[in-house]
DNA sequence: TCATAATACGAGTATATACACGCAATTTTT
DNA sequence: AAAAATTGCGTGTATATACTCGTATTATGA
């Protein structure tokens, strides 16, 4: 007697699934809050990034915000395009350290409140123990596969 | 498949970034695993989802998925352009209803025990109780901002 | 019945993501 | 010092995502 694989037919019962549902939800709601400063939550996300580090590495700045390479230097020319950062030559002639501009630090400050909004209803809804134990979780999950 | 080590920064703030980071990297590691198949997860769920809706209208699917009906509709352009869906008329005439093609369930037989594989090392390796427990969060996280 | 609203879809545009490949600069090894 | 390995980055190619606008079809309501 042959034993056909079995196949779970529901999509949902799939982590990676449940998880990329998650994060594009998340990140419509993250980025229509976020809309009066012009900036997406991944420019939002890389522009504290830089702020953060600068001066900085492309490369480096990819590692941070655990993005490919060559993602992250493409997204960084739209930031460049509207004026966000500027690249220069770093000590090593093979990299390009990136830094913001004035334009970015006032976008800055415009998107904060908007992205405290945005965490604030969150924790409202979720609750704050919750919302630790899900940023545990999702560490812990990104250590599984490592 | 890469793996990009956060080494500062581990905890950010963000809960939408912290959602993106896990989803990116758990998403390369899936399709990783189901290379064999010639599946991207993403792929992998949407055939999955058609066999199970089937017959299905590209809106009614996309809402299946939780993604935008232009996103999917351009997502099925690729699986239609590989033979493993073809699109008919259906009842309405606006509609276009997808079908699975013999091709794409041969190629979901060898997705099966690869996405098994996956699923069970991050079940071994979290704990049962956890990837529920994540599951659980994730629902709740999308019902905060519905 | 006819005007209007709602639905289903595609095209245009734009951002985001990442793998393979190649090149130039730097570091390490021999 | 020369060879080899590593590092930093760009390009080519491809998929994924979603917003706006336009068009055709269907449903609804006055």
């Amino acid at each position: 007697m042959r034993v056909y694989t079995r196949i779970m037919n529901k999509s949902h019962s799939c982590i990676c699934i449940n998880l990329r549902q998650a994060s594009l939800a998340i990140t419509r709601f993250y980025d229509a809050v976020l809309e009066p400063s012009g900036l997406k939550v991944t420019q939002y996300s890389a522009l504290i990034a830089i702020r953060q580090l600068e001066p900085v590495s492309i490369s480096g700045l990819a590692e941070n915000l655990g993005l490919d390479r060559t993602t992250l230097g493409r997204n960084l020319r739209v930031l460049e395009r509207e004026n966000l950062i500027t690249f220069s030559p770093g000590q090593d002639q093979r990299e390009h350290t990136v830094h913001l501009t004035s334009q970015a630090r006032l976008a800055l400050e415009v998107a904060y409140p908007l992205w405290e909004q945005a965490q604030a209803k969150i924790r409202q809804n979720l609750g704050q123990p919750q919302v630790e134990m899900l940023k545990t979780l999702l560490a812990d999950l990104e250590a599984t596969i490592a």
